[in-house]
DNA sequence: TCGGTTGTCTAGCAGTGCTAGATTCTGCGG
DNA sequence: CCGCAGAATCTAGCACTGCTAGACAACCGA
């Protein structure tokens, strides 16, 4: 039995170094730059030992996805708000700044279409604890307002802002006001302060 | 003269022939299957004829999203406000129609990256004319905020809605609540009723 | 040491964006 | 009417993509 947990350990570990390696491709040169040379390349195996371990390319960008998912849960749980910060805001700092200083997974993630099941069947537990976190962090503000559908305005509202400012089609200028207004609307009666 | 009046109409009936050409197979089939290709064959040329009126695929594409910006303003500009209805409310629904009813060509104007220029530069008419529109509709509303920041979280949320949307990444059952939702947290006071 | 399974690689397919060079077409002067 | 410059167009090919069949090598159990 040794030998055989040796190779199904020695196997994982070369299944996240091709997840880590086509996540380090993507980040320095874009997922365009993601090709299965040079990712075979890159962790030094043919190009066929990749589909020993992913049915395609499309699977290897799924998984680096997934686990980005991950990352991005437990980066809104650490955010908490300092003095005097709504949690909202806090959760909305966190996220615009995870989709701003890792753009290639944040397009993994909620760009490109994957067929990562986001309905009902089983999505995978990252996502729904990413999503967890969005809610606890709405919940302080929802008043009467249904909670999920609130999250998703403002999962969608974050969204919206993170992938329009990488494309550069918003005004830096505004980025401080902008996002100042969404919480402000957000979050009941207050349109002032967005603390 | 004529003859070369007649040779620059052939020639610029021809460039349109090759957007809508991309553009139809985008709509059919997304902007995978528009291969140079593919569309030499639906023009009924060869490949370096494409190369002749636009640098390369990029372009074509390109001008595709432009011209699918004047489409949108112009939908916008029609969308008004039926009895009772917010002009705000009006330009979101119309909004989204767009992006529900042209996903291909919603992708190419904001989701594809491309080297559109969005800045300070020589902005496409087009493009001033869709955000126009977004910002007359949001005016009503704007209370003594910054109209054009304003506008951008406007836009960003009907944006993050339509491309989540087409991912499949957001309920349906939530459809009319979230818009609700977000048209009532952008009207000044009224959290209950977004007409 | 052998045999079979398991793992890995080489070589190749069909398709991609794009282009150099050959070829055909065009309108004009003779 | 012919023949010719110049423009328009096509054929053929390059380097690349994702992916895979079949050959090869390494390994473990007997």
């Amino acid at each position: 039995m040794s030998i055989q947990n040796r190779r199904e350990r020695e196997r994982a570990e070369r299944h996240q170094l091709i997840i880590d390696a086509a996540r380090d491709l993507a980040e320095a040169d874009g997922w365009d730059a993601v090709t299965t040379r040079r990712l075979a390349e890159k962790v030094e195996y043919s190009q066929p030992v990749l589909y020993s371990h992913f049915k395609g390319k499309d699977a290897i960008v799924r998984a680096v996805a997934i686990q980005g998912c991950g990352e991005l849960a437990r980066l809104l749980r650490k955010a908490r708000p300092s003095r005097g910060e709504s949690r909202l805001r806090a959760a909305a700092e966190a996220y615009l700044e995870f989709a701003r200083r890792r753009p290639a997974l944040y397009d993994a993630m909620f760009v490109q279409q994957s067929d990562i099941p986001w309905g009902t069947d089983e999505v995978p537990q990252e996502l729904l604890d990413a999503f967890g976190e969005l809610v606890a962090a709405v919940e302080p503000v929802r008043g009467e307002r249904d909670l999920e559908a609130l999250t998703e305005v403002f999962w969608s509202s974050l969204h919206g802002i993170a992938t329009l400012m990488q494309g550069k089609r918003l005004r830096p200028v505004h980025d401080v006001t902008r996002l100042d207004l969404l919480l402000g609307a957000l979050s009941l009666g207050q349109h002032e302060d967005g603390l």
